[in-house]
DNA sequence: TTTATTAGGACCAAAAAGGTCTTAATAGAG
DNA sequence: CTCTATTAAGACCTTTTTGGTCCTAATAAA
């Protein structure tokens, strides 16, 4: 239909909330995924990724957690949303290479390429500064 | 993974090709599919929808086919996507009223809202003269 | 009446989305 | 050193969406 995924959505509401802590403080998954109202297993899941590339550091053990890896200003939704929905693309054919074939005469590609364009940039206008409720 | 479905590219192509014909001929199922490259029977279907919704007329029978029901310069790229997979919206959110339950204290929801709007702003933008071939 | 052609709907397979569960690793507290 | 709290990793599952086929009916022209 068209939309980014429940996951990214989550994602988005959990970065929001560690945004909206302390600096440096580390919060729990737990205490994360309830306040965001998000399944805490598939909130792991989420969160396990968004450390994996970066965007939050994780802490094992007792007292454990999660905080964010950059100043808030630093981590727009692009980068978020891209983390979890993989690259955004108003068309499969501008991301898989050659899957198309018609590329070199398609008048639509280059209009799809220009779209995705505008719309990175927006998303990359808003950061976690912006949408944090402190 | 964020981007418009097959069907959607499908139907794009197929309006753009008939775009490209003289206003007033009326196009074979079997040749508009062919031309573009997709499977005829799924072509029939996108365009069956196509013609529910009223972006072209269809003529059962020999001789029958496809046209526009418009001049190009009035149908775009926002009228034919969103005819085959809805509404543009950036995320449930926004469309399922209600679904979500956190509308009123979001912060995320209206930066939501904003960017799909400029993203419908940009496919409206396009229209079918602007993509023909001829 | 025959033939060409779209309409409609049932049906199906593959992929993606959304989510759970189990086990391992690890860090801190006693 | 051991126990406990907590994330990591990955297997697994269910539901929904996507992409597609096929058959039968309607219809228009020759």
């Amino acid at each position: 239909m068209f939309h980014i995924t429940r996951k990214a959505d989550y994602a988005v509401r959990g970065m929001v909330h560690l945004a909206s802590q302390p600096a440096d403080q580390i919060t729990l998954l737990a205490e994360m995924a309830m306040k965001v109202d998000v399944p805490q297993a598939l909130m792991a899941k989420i969160f396990q990724h968004l450390a994996k590339v970066g965007l939050v550091r994780s802490f094992r053990g007792a007292r454990g957690g999660f905080q964010l890896a950059k100043p808030p200003k630093g981590i727009t939704l692009l980068d978020i949303v891209e983390a979890i929905d993989g690259p955004i693309a108003m068309n499969r054919c501008i991301i898989e290479e050659g899957a198309c074939g018609r590329e070199s005469f398609c008048t639509v590609h280059p209009v799809w390429k220009k779209i995705q364009g505008k719309l990175r940039d927006e998303l990359r206008r808003v950061n976690l500064q912006d949408l944090a409720t402190r």
